[in-house]
DNA sequence: TTCCAGGCGTATC
DNA sequence: GATACGCATGGA
C-alpha cells in the first residue's frame, strides 16, 4: 500500500483491492455504486467518494488526516492481503475463490452499525436489507445511535417496512443504550465470551452474532455460516476447514461465500 | 400464484 | 437438545 496527495484528494495504491468486490458483496449496506468503477458511502457519518481500478484508486475531497484516521482502518490497508491469498493455497477450493475475487477485503465496519444492520439481514435479501437501512438513515439524514433509535416504538419504525425485525433492533438499542450491553467492550472480551453478550439481545443469534464479531468487530475467527456456507461446508469441507484457515476463518469465508455465491448465480443465467 | 430471502424465537417432545 | 413452524415484506 502505498499513497499520494495530490490536491484536494488521495491517491491510493493498493493491488488487493477491487471496489465492487469488497464493498458490494453483502459484508457492508451502503455503498452505492455511482459510475464505473465508482462508489460513494459513508463510515461513521463520514463520506466518501472513491473511484478507480488496477490498483489505482481515488478518494476524492480526502485530507491525508482524515485517510490516515479512517480510511487506512475501515479499507483494513494495514493488512496484506496478498500474503493471506497465499497462506490460503493450501486448499484448492479456497484458492479458487481467491482468483475469483482477487480483490476482495474484510472491511473494518462500525460495531453498532453492524449490529443494527445484520439483525436486520436475518431472513432477508441483500437488496431489502439496502432498502430498509437506506430508509433509516435517509430519515435520521444520519445512521441513527443507540439512543435515538431507544426512544422509537415497532409503530413508529413502521416506515422502514422492515416487518417483525423492528423489535429485535428496538431491544438491541435499548440493550446498548442502557449500558447493559457495551460494545466497546465487547471488542475487547475473548471471541466466546463476546458472542455469548451479543447474543443476549433478541433477534441475536449464532449467524448475526458472528457477523457483527466479524465485520464491526474485526474478530477474524468468527465465521458466519448461513444457508450458503453450511452448503460450502457440507459440499467442499465435511471434515471441517483445512489448517491453513485458523484463525482467519472469517475471511476465509468472505471469500466462499462471495464464490458459492456467484458460482451458482451464473449457473443459473445458463 | 407460489416460493424464497446472509435466522431466530417459541412450542413441543 | 433436537426438531418443526411462523414470521413482515417484497421480488422473481
Amino acid at each position: 500500500m502505498k499513497y499520494e496527495v495530490k490536491s484536494k484528494d488521495i491517491i491510493l495504491y493498493e493491488s488487493d483491492l477491487r471496489l465492487g468486490q469488497t464493498l458490494d458483496c453483502g459484508q457492508a449496506f451502503r455503498w452505492n455504486k455511482i459510475g464505473e468503477n465508482t462508489y460513494s458511502g459513508s463510515y461513521l457519518d463520514c463520506p466518501l467518494e472513491i473511484s478507480g481500478s488496477d490498483g489505482v484508486f481515488t478518494l476524492k475531497n480526502t485530507t491525508e488526516s482524515e485517510f490516515l484516521s479512517i480510511w487506512y482502518d475501515y479499507f483494513d490497508l494495514g493488512t496484506d492481503y496478498s500474503a493471506l491469498k497465499k497462506s490460503y493455497g493450501c486448499d484448492p477450493v479456497l484458492k479458487a475463490a481467491c482468483q475469483y475475487s482477487p480483490g476482495m477485503r474484510l472491511l473494518r465496519q462500525d460495531s453498532w452499525e453492524a449490529l443494527v444492520s445484520y439483525i436486520f439481514s436475518q431472513h432477508n435479501n441483500i437488496p431489502r436489507i439496502k432498502g430498509i437501512i437506506s430508509r433509516l438513515v435517509e430519515h435520521y439524514r444520519h445512521f441513527p445511535t443507540p439512543y435515538e433509535l431507544a426512544d422509537e416504538t415497532v409503530e413508529s419504525l413502521g416506515f422502514l417496512r422492515s416487518g417483525f425485525r423492528a423489535k429485535y433492533v428496538l431491544d438491541a438499542a435499548e440493550k446498548v443504550a442502557s449500558g447493559l450491553i457495551s460494545l466497546s467492550v465487547c471488542k475487547r472480551m475473548p471471541y466466546p465470551d463476546a458472542k455469548a453478550e451479543l447474543m443476549k439481545i433478541k433477534g441475536v443469534g449464532p449467524k448475526v452474532a458472528d457477523c457483527v464479531l466479524l465485520y464491526g468487530m474485526h474478530f477474524t475467527e468468527a465465521f458466519p455460516i448461513d444457508v450458503w456456507m453450511r452448503r460450502v461446508m457440507q459440499t467442499y469441507y465435511p471434515d471441517g476447514l483445512p489448517e491453513c484457515v485458523t484463525g482467519t476463518e472469517g475471511i476465509a469465508q468472505l471469500y466462499l461465500f462471495n464464490y458459492i455465491r456467484n458460482l451458482e448465480k451464473d449457473d443459473a443465467k445458463g
